[in-house]
DNA sequence: GAGAAACCGTACCGTGAGTACAGTTTTGGA
DNA sequence: TCCAAAACTGTACTCACGGTACGGTTTCTC
């Protein structure tokens, strides 16, 4: 890795912190650059513009959730066969996952732009939807691993309920972020786990 | 009403479209001025700053969303003495109403405020904290209520499952923006409506 | 040791938030 | 109908930020 590599990693580092803590609009280029320790010629010889900035952002951002549901959802399928068991398993480690973070989610990425969409252009914003609509094939995929062994209960669209828990986390970070509460975070993933139980798993008591 | 509170309500409702379409950092006064027609020094005379007319719009924003729950949960209740059914009810017209929007949902102002948090004053954000507090409580109090006459089959805290609501829909609005389909809010809340059927309706096949 | 990569410094432009303050029109009530 | 308050206009600033331009300098790498 180059020095120059260097350098942009720890620009999009600090960027992202600074972007998710109070947005991309209020975040200047001139704090970014003074805690990066380098110039505003140096900033735009690695950055075409704050677009620029965007785009590596995201693909950052989203590289790493990508990994973080793979090493997951792998977990899951480690510790059970069964696809609802495994998909269960996966849903309580994401939870954990979630509660473990110092100072509670930082904040997603997508809402962030989503809120702010004529701030990027329209190469950012694909990108964005681009995520989420593989998300939520990804989730799609293992519920009809799931739906294939238990016929769920009611009459659900597995498309639905696969964005489901996109939906859920955004607005749970949310909710974290605007009651000052980490905690909501990790119980929302949980309950909606419980409703994956009651949709799929058969009658227990 | 005086003319001054006219001019007011005017700013605020560009403002409202301007902010929830790109954002409060990216919204300049000069824009929403020029659409107001007047100049800055009269919209200074009626906001202190951007924001004072923050503060003004949330206060809008949370009253006008307050009413439509109060008029969609006061039908579900007309339709039904149960108080599962009428919430079922509800949420069926919540759905509706939501898909009968022209243009989509055109976004939550206190999730576009929670992603730009520093732009804002305490006092805005404890509006924004306040507000969801609110919703919480209300669904809350309608659970409890069902929760009385059918008892939960999981044993789910009705706590989170109130929190879950807002989540969602915050979440698929955020979706539908993202993805550019607005009818994934239409049907995160139905999804979350056949949750709430299979948490607390009696067995039928 | 040379050339490319990775910067620095300085000076500049346009835009937008916000201030200051004096002047003008509009409006509603005695 | 007059008068004072309310509701503005106009001009002239300031400061911060994004972005451009460009020449010079250091630092790596082969």
């Amino acid at each position: 890795m180059g020095k120059g590599e260097a350098t942009r990693e720890r620009i999009l580092e600090i960027a992202e912190a600074a972007v998710l803590a109070k947005g991309f609009g209020a975040t200047s280029i001139d704090e970014v650059i003074a805690e990066a320790g380098l110039t505003k010629s140096g900033f735009f010889y690695h950055f075409k513009d704050k677009n620029a900035l965007a785009r590596e952002m995201l693909r950052r951002y989203v590289a790493t959730n990508d990994q973080l549901f793979d090493e997951i959802f792998a977990r899951g399928h480690q510790l059970s066969d069964d696809p609802l068991q495994a998909f269960l398993i996966s849903l309580k480690l994401l939870a954990e996952t979630m509660a473990d973070l110092p100072n509670g989610h930082p904040g997603c990425l997508i809402a962030s732009i989503c809120y702010q969409e004529r701030l990027f252009d329209r190469e950012v914003r694909e990108l964005t939807a681009q995520s989420v609509r593989d998300w939520n094939a990804r989730f799609r995929k293992i519920l009809d691993g799931i739906a294939a062994v238990y016929p769920p209960r009611e009459p659900v669209d597995l498309d639905d309920v696969a964005d489901m828990l996109s939906c859920i986390v955004d607005g749970a970070i949310i909710m974290s972020k605007t009651l000052n509460d980490p905690s909501r975070l990790e119980r929302q993933i949980l309950i909606f786990r419980s409703c994956v139980k009651l949709m799929f798993a058969p009658q227990s008591s």
